[in-house]
DNA sequence: CGAATTTGACCAGCGC
DNA sequence: GCGCTGGTCAAATTCG
């Protein structure tokens, strides 16, 4: 869940990927031409990547930050093997990036707007020091049950 | 009971 | 023209 209502329309297993791939509209608006493809990364299969095709033509209230936490859900689900929060940051980011160099010639609004959102992450040392706290604490709880 | 998800069928594009 | 592959549809099913 990143925010949006997404409904899903379809799921194939591609051939570049033994994982299947989901296939989501959005459910908010009926004439909204998003589309999201949800697959998981071929290096890392605990890592969800979202692609994004076209722009939402409603408001996206709270999908901003929804979009974080979703990119926090990434972190900590791949990177329960890192110890430090700057890795996190940095394996955090290029995602992002991978993300989106998939959609550049479609959209550059979200492009702009993701751009904004890890520039400011990783600027902003409260935040990132909160983000880290926070995903450190997952990952720890994380690891404790996955140990026990 | 309505909305969302699942899942196989269907379709279009591409390479051989 | 045929088969493979990625993407979508829609009926059936599940869930709230």
């Amino acid at each position: 869940m990143d925010g949006y209502q997404w409904r899903k329309y379809g799921q194939k297993v591609t051939r570049d990927n033994p994982s299947p791939r989901a296939y989501f509209r959005c459910s908010k608006a009926p004439n909204c031409p998003v589309k999201k493809k949800v697959q998981k990364s071929l290096e890392d299969p605990t890592i969800l990547v979202a692609t994004y095709e076209g722009e939402h033509n409603h408001g996206h209230e709270k999908a901003e930050i929804s979009m974080i936490s979703s990119q926090c859900e990434e972190a900590r689900l791949g990177s329960v093997h890192v110890s430090s929060p700057k890795q996190i940051m940095e394996r955090t980011s290029p995602s992002m990036n991978l993300n989106l160099v998939d959609n550049v010639q479609k959209s550059s609004i979200q492009q702009f707007l993701v751009q904004q959102m890890a520039t400011s992450l990783t600027n902003d040392p409260n935040f990132t020091t909160a983000l880290a706290n926070a995903i450190s604490g997952r990952i720890l709880d994380n690891a404790n049950k996955a140990r026990f």
